[in-house]
DNA sequence: CAGAAAGTCAACATTGTGTTCTATATCATT
DNA sequence: AATGATATAGAACACAATGTTGACTTTCTG
């Protein structure tokens, strides 16, 4: 499920930090201490910025707090390696994704698609650095595969709903979920695209080509 | 473009290694002696075998080589580190994509999508071990980065002819490159939900989805 | 068979890791 | 502004993996 340790003994000491902080949504709007603020997000910078020019696995906790100009075991008190560094600031953005989607479900769990996406590009513009990492050749696979999971409950009912309604086929459910793969997967694609420009282009154009092309994929089920 | 190395001095070495081996053509169709087959073919199962429970980054040139019951210095005649040992391996997939791909074109470089499609699914289903690997969430993103560079010239030209040909408009390059992409990593959760259900599916039926939606995706300009 | 090439084995200096301790700086609060 | 609480700095530690080397043995090729 998640990720794996190498070392042994380490497991319960990272379990601790997950109990003692973040994992309380309490204690997370109690904002942080300043300083602590101002850690993490150096160490943030820090990480981006190596990320442009090598691979995660190339960096080490030692540069990466000697950029961040900050004592080596101070990245230990909230980390416990690089590669759970990257995923915590995942799950962040993972947040945020779902706060904006939850944001326009209806009561009956569909949703407006396209005002949706429309804020989705949105977050993505802000968070561009970050993206444009996740989704570079440097990136990672896990962040996809997160997002994956993450927007398939969200939408596969909603639009398997929505395309049976279009016609109604006998085809499985498997055939669902490759067209849903199809579709997720291209959509990183594209905001990789777009992020990897700059994101030139405007936050509803791109909302208004990934609509498009969403339906498209989507009811192509219907209309084999 | 290539991966970078935090270590100063070992460039010099790791270029050696790949002049030495590889890089020639002659020397790689000089089939390697028997002994280097055979050492390569035990890590890279070593290596398969390690991938499918931890991360890569995980994956110690100690471990790999005691799993592959072999001297850890042997590793070092051929790779510079673990990371450097995958992009080989997909250095070899990609050969072979390139021939594949190549068998299917015209002298005019248009390309038999449908047939040539189908060819690469039962490529993928030969490999769909490393396959899964490389798109899981273990993954490479580089992978997906370097079949995007690799398609892209292939495809390009072709699919914007066709596509213009259905319908003239006036849309610019880039929306063009959007589809692209989307069809793309589109391609690469088709073939992930495809490797991570054991290739249930015939290559038949796949290349057909895929050709369908691969359609639809690059149709849709002309058709907004 | 003989020479070449590949692999084994043991040893080495080097580097990053993860942890711990004390001391200092910064914070939130009254 | 003084307070106690907390975060960070700084240095030290044992430990593990790294990358390399040299002498040896095995395996391949012609």
């Amino acid at each position: 499920m998640t990720r794996y340790s190498t070392k042994k003994g380490k497991l319960l000491k990272r379990k601790n930090i997950q109990k003692d902080r973040g994992m309380d949504m309490n204690e997370q709007e109690k904002k942080e201490d300043r300083r602590v603020r101002r850690t993490k997000k150096l160490l943030t910078q820090a990480l981006t910025q190596l990320l442009q020019t090598k691979q995660i696995n190339e960096i080490t906790v030692k540069e990466l707090t000697e950029l961040a100009d900050m004592n080596r075991g101070t990245f230990y008190l909230y980390y416990k390696d690089v590669f759970d560094m990257l995923e915590k600031i995942e799950d962040g953005m993972f947040e945020r994704l779902d706060q904006i989607i939850s944001a326009h479900e209806n009561e009956d769990m569909s949703v407006q698609t396209r005002p949706m996406l429309e804020d989705l590009f949105v977050f993505i513009e802000e968070n561009q650095e970050m993206c444009r990492v996740l989704l570079s050749p440097h990136g990672d696979m896990n962040f996809l595969h997160r997002l994956n999971e993450v927007l398939r409950d969200k939408f596969l009912k909603a639009w398997h709903n929505q395309a049976f309604h279009q016609k109604e086929t006998g085809k499985a459910e498997t055939e669902f979920d490759y067209h849903y793969s199809f579709v997720v997967f291209g959509c990183a694609g594209l905001i990789r695209a777009w992020v990897s420009r700059a994101c030139r282009e405007s936050t509803k154009e791109m909302a208004q080509l990934a609509d498009t092309m969403i339906r498209c994929g989507v009811l192509t089920q219907a209309s084999v």
